[in-house]
DNA sequence: AAACGCAGCAACCGCCTCTAT
DNA sequence: TATAGAGGCGGTTGCTGCGTT
């Protein structure tokens, strides 16, 4: 038996919010809260709308401390360096961005920092062939200069996109695999120390930090992106490396080389 | 000036976890 | 212990505005 709707759609309000709804529903929570209930709130704000839908719209555009505008710079290497320890959390890198909802990071990673990292790495790999010492020291280099990061977030994993995207913009080059082993050889090796990562470690109430039930509720995907950006998700360091690796390179239409297991095989795995 | 394409973002959808009963 | 309901989350969609042709 399937689970009853929240409310019924043919009768609430969908879509864009109108002024008149935003008001009354701020004056609303302002005067009375969520009473721990969004279900019911809507019924007695006077808002024909879905709970949820104003949860969402309290949550991520009517909040008082919501800050609006461009990310800067600093934000971006959060975004960045806990991208890489954690995936996809996005709720989990919003709570270390003071005044950032997780639908904003998300949106912002989706639409303009993804293609940014990406972009530099490739104007990294147009600097690199100009040189003929390409080593890790560089590719460290190639990162931002790093702000204050979480305590609970491993340093190690810092250097990710600098490690990663050089690589990728090699490998659209037509650099060999093997190659591409070697040089990611030692960029992999700082992750080794690093303990795996759970999602408790932020205190969230997020999902499960079990590995195997996390992968018993995958999702029904076939999709092998979705399952590295997974194990990402729940280990930093050397794994993760070579997921988010693996991940980039089939986001953005590299297709697995021959031998798919080339990363793990040739890490020891 | 009109048509088209693209980027940004608000909002929705469906799934999962948590909690009360 | 099992079940249902609510909260929370990440992925995706679709609208809007802007730039280009």
């Amino acid at each position: 038996m399937g689970r009853a709707p929240c409310c019924d759609k043919s009768i609430v309000k969908r879509g864009p919010w109108s002024p008149e709804e935003d008001t009354t529903l701020k004056n609303y929570l302002q005067k009375h809260g969520t009473a721990g209930n969004w279900i019911s709130l809507p019924t007695k704000a006077g808002l024909n709308r879905c709970g949820k839908s104003c949860r969402l719209r309290w949550l991520n555009y009517l909040k008082p401390d919501i800050k609006r505008g461009s990310f800067t710079e600093g934000e971006d290497n959060v975004i960045s360096t806990l991208y890489c320890s954690i995936g996809s959390r996005w709720s989990v890198i919003a709570s270390q961005l003071p005044g950032r909802t997780d639908n904003d990071v998300k949106n912002y990673w989706n639409t303009k920092l993804k293609k940014k990292l990406l972009a530099a790495g490739k104007s990294y790999n147009v600097a690199a062939r100009n040189t003929s010492d390409l080593n890790v020291a560089q590719l460290s280099a190639s990162v931002p200069p790093k702000i204050k990061t979480p305590d609970h977030v491993p340093e190690t994993s810092s250097s990710c996109f600098g490690g990663i995207l050089p690589h990728l913009a090699d490998v659209s080059s037509g650099q060999s695999f093997d190659q591409l082993k070697q040089d990611f050889e030692p960029c992999n090796r700082q992750f080794s120390h690093s303990k795996p990562m759970q999602v408790s470690d932020f205190g969230t109430s997020g999902r499960s930090s079990s590995l195997s039930g996390e992968v018993s509720n995958l999702p029904n995907s076939s999709s092998l992106a979705q399952l590295d950006q997974y194990h990402c998700s729940l280990w930093s360091g050397h794994e993760a490396g070579i997921n988010i690796y693996s991940e980039f390179l089939m986001g953005f239409g590299f297709e697995t080389p021959p031998g798919e297991n080339f990363l793990m095989d040739g890490f020891g795995y």
